[in-house]
DNA sequence: AAAAAAT
């Protein structure tokens, strides 16, 4: 199928041949038809899917065809808001569409006029939207299609209060359209509320990108280690562009500092910063010339960045959606990705609740070169074995090797250990022995090594 | 408790 049998508006179909689109990705074909009609709708998609395309060509062939006058899409964050105008503007350029991003952070003013001058399409973060209908500033902007872009981000975000008392000031005569990655229960009621006789269109699955191109590790470490990891995590991935993610805003600063202290080629990203200075920021790492970018959790939604290699968990996040958010900003347009995830023992017991949670498939791993930084807590390895069917055969060894220094030889154990269990499905795993006499073997030599590096430690 | 989003 092609572009062309749609049967777009002249200028909009120039704007898509000008942007190198061929075939409609699967919801695009599956929604434009519906969009077309006037029908409402609710898309399961994450991003990434073609989604912005999928609602945005159709709205602006009515647009350009005058069958409407004006749009509006909602996004939960200032980052998409600034990315769905963007694509919006050069797929509609050709037709003169008028676009305008609405949200907080920047004048009022500007808006304003440029809403009562005709824009077209509004795209929308939730609160400054809610600001101007409340405050009557836009009453002059009814539009007849609504679309809300990342329902479900919207929802944990806290914004449903926001987006309810915006539909208020919306007319009724409506066309509404609603993405969602997921559909918990209250966006069901949501659209219950909101729209008409919806059509229902998914394409999860197609390109379930949590779990087939992302590579999830994880690395257990000390929490005095986090920097050493990443630096030494830096130093021996084969990265292009990638993002470490901190919980605090000040971690964000600090760990910035330290990178930039080093040479690394590093920029922050946080809320706090001015959002002039935020567009500069992500505008650079698209380009490549910022090429690490460490962020809070206000990058982990929608943000879409070409060929970003690597996603790096400083801490696991506070919200074990944020971690699907968070990776999903790699292994994009069908490459391959990495995600690192840094941990310590204390932090297992949520590591494990976000494996289950949201089913991530990570396995643990070692750092190249980074003797000392994994796995520097025996007990917890120990844990980790006895935890193992295997359990008897693993106390011998744990006996066998005794004090605190063999723990480098105990973490690569579990990985075979771990990495067997996995093959192995249902039955009982036994010791490779021949395995672990070449292990022994092997640590022996690396032994001194260690044994060294931990005392200078000490000392210090 | 964090961060996001209105100020």
């Amino acid at each position: 199928m092609k572009f062309s049998e749609f049967n777009f508006h002249r200028d909009i179909a120039k704007g898509v041949k000008i942007a190198g689109f061929k075939e409609p990705s699967p919801i695009q074909k599956m929604a434009i038809p519906i969009i077309e009609e006037g029908k409402d709708l609710v898309g399961q998609a994450h991003t990434g899917t073609g989604k912005t395309a999928a609602f945005g060509l159709p709205m602006m062939d009515k647009l350009a065809r005058g069958e409407i006058e004006r749009a509006l899409v909602i996004t939960p964050t200032r980052e998409l808001a600034t990315q769905v105008s963007d694509e919006l503007y050069h797929l509609g350029r050709f037709a003169g569409i008028r676009t305008l991003t609405v949200y907080g952070g920047v004048g009022y003013g500007r808006q304003i006029a440029l809403i009562h001058k005709g824009v077209q399409i509004v795209v929308a973060t939730p609160g400054r939207l809610k600001d101007l209908y409340r405050k009557g500033k836009i009453d002059v902007f009814n539009p007849e299609i609504v679309v809300l872009d990342e329902a479900d981000e919207m929802l944990d975000m806290g914004f449903l209060e926001e987006i309810k008392e915006i539909f208020e000031y919306i007319p009724q005569n409506r066309q509404t359209l609603l993405f969602s990655a997921t559909m918990p229960e209250p966006i069901k009621e949501l659209a219950n509320h909101i729209l008409y006789n919806p059509e229902f269109i998914s394409v999860i699955g197609e390109e379930d990108t949590t779990n087939n191109v992302i590579d999830q590790r994880y690395y257990v470490i000390n929490e005095n280690q986090r920097d050493e990891a990443i630096v030494k995590l830096l130093e021996t991935e084969d990265t292009n562009k990638c993002i470490i993610f901190c919980r605090m805003k000040r971690e964000v600063d600090r760990l910035t500092e330290h990178l930039q202290a080093l040479g690394f080629n590093t920029a922050g990203l946080h809320g706090d910063l001015e959002q002039q200075d935020r567009e500069v920021i992500i505008k650079a790492y698209r380009r490549g010339e910022t090429k690490v970018m460490v962020a809070t959790d206000v990058a982990a939604r929608g943000i879409d960045v070409k060929d970003v290699t690597h996603v790096f968990n400083y801490h696991i996040p506070f919200d074990p959606q944020s971690y699907v958010h968070r990776i999903g900003r790699t292994g994009r347009a069908g490459k391959s990705g990495q995600a690192i995830t840094l941990v310590t023992t204390e932090e297992f017991r949520e590591l494990q609740r976000i494996q289950k949670e949201v089913g991530a498939q990570m396995r643990l791993a070692t750092i190249r070169g980074g003797e000392g930084l994994d796995a520097a807590n025996l007990e917890y390895l120990a844990d980790q074995i006895r935890a193992l069917p295997v359990h008897k055969d693993a106390q011998k060894v744990i006996d066998y090797m005794g004090d605190m220094d063999k723990m480098l030889m105990l973490e690569k154990l579990v990985s075979v250990l771990l990495d067997q269990e996995e093959q192995t499905t249902g039955s009982q795993i036994g010791f490779d022995q021949k395995r672990v006499d070449e292990m022994l073997e092997s640590f022996e030599s690396e032994q001194k090594v260690t044994r060294n590096n931990n005392r200078r430690k000490k000392r210090r």
